[in-house]
DNA sequence: GCCTCATGTTGACATCGTCAATATCAATCC
DNA sequence: GGATTGATATTGACGATGTCAACATGAGGC
């Protein structure tokens, strides 16, 4: 053959040639990689494209700037975040507190990925608000707790839309909060074990969800 | 007189001279006002030797690192906030509910200056175990929180140290992820207006907090 | 009054985000 | 099939940034 690997064109991106081929995902993916590895304010542009193989400004035939890659890398965040949480909302069986098991699930999936959580929530983008893709997957990762607390609920009788949101909120905040807390690290150091983040996690979530629950209203 | 402002020497930097006098307080109070103005991301070392009227490499002489400036920033926000927390549990009354009161008085601060919150909060700085102080001063901030809902718990019975390091947890957790949720918007635009958040975060506030009571156990 | 050393300054370097001009090439039209 | 064209890359440059090294200034202790 010529000079260098395989005959046949590969399904995506050829060998080497000038054009790439599917440099869009290519950055994508670079960014995400060095996103995990190095936290949101360390990604250079031109790490991403040199990662990537081509030039300094190769980039911008695809992304207007650096924050509209980093803000695109934030979307897929939130749609897997909404993945997550639906298919745990969905997959509860009856008798199961599906509140604590979402809660559960969303600080799960920020340990998992810390430095993308933390690039969804601002770090590394000065303004959420010139993408609004952004903010609609943001909203759509929200919708499951929504859901299910509203039923929850609208179950134990006091189904005030007010009340709802209230509550809803407060739990949004928890979750987002005890997964900063513990991404940056604020809270004991001895707690930072895999384990026994998790145990925290439990625990903390169970009780502020046994709050929640339309049994026990204020005294 | 010669040809500018006053001949007497000034309490603290003289008019104009080589050494500055006083560059260190100088240029964090320059660097927090930038901070609030354009947020810990924009912030640039050379900006602030700038806007304090010296070279850019003079900071130097009196913080290693750019970071080391932010951090100092941070550090004096953690002792404010610790302030304004312990100011806020001893001013409460016997009948009040201090617990939604400290919860109101953290969210307050956070939203009184949002910028400085968020440096507090890992933005703008990539290692905080860097600057041990920085940990030792949030950690202090946290304190009042512990003490009440210690108090509390204790008052009520359940007094395990587990249950009270949950619930204090969960309290800080509640109200560090309302406090970043609000700040970044993240709310229903809806509830952006001042009086609306107001009004949120003493429902979310209460609603949590009269969870946490001794009172309402799990069912 | 001299010396010293903390405090400033100038100049330089590598890196960054981004723009303008130019090169390459795959697909389209005759 | 060969010329054209538009999307995709490249090179080169600019101003800004964090930081280092070398040098200047001057206030306070001997």
């Amino acid at each position: 053959m010529t000079d260098d690997e395989g005959a046949g064109r590969e399904r995506v991106p050829r060998g080497r040639s000038y054009h790439h081929g599917d440099l869009r995902s290519a950055l994508i993916a670079a960014a995400g990689e060095m996103l995990e590895r190095d936290g949101p304010e360390a990604i250079s542009f031109r790490a991403v494209a040199r990662a990537t193989g081509v030039s300094q400004t190769a980039p911008y035939n695809h992304f207007q700037s650096k924050e509209d890659l980093l803000a695109t890398v934030a979307e897929a965040g939130f749609r897997d975040l909404e993945a997550s949480q639906s298919a745990t909302a969905e997959a509860a069986r009856p008798g199961e507190d599906r509140v604590t098991a979402l809660g559960l699930d969303y600080v799960r999936f920020a340990l998992r990925r810390p430095q993308l959580y933390r690039l969804m929530f601002g770090v590394g983008v000065s303004d959420w608000y010139a993408h609004p893709e952004v903010l609609a997957a943001k909203g759509a990762s929200f919708r499951p707790i929504q859901t299910v607390l509203a039923e929850q609920l609208a179950a134990g009788g006091e189904a005030g839309p007010e009340a709802v949101e209230t509550a809803a909120i407060a739990a949004w905040a928890l979750v987002h909060g005890l997964a900063m807390l513990l991404i940056d690290r604020s809270l004991d150091p001895a707690k930072k074990a895999a384990g026994q983040a998790e145990a925290l996690v439990t625990r903390v979530v169970g009780l502020v969800a046994s709050g929640l629950k339309p049994g026990s209203a204020k005294p």
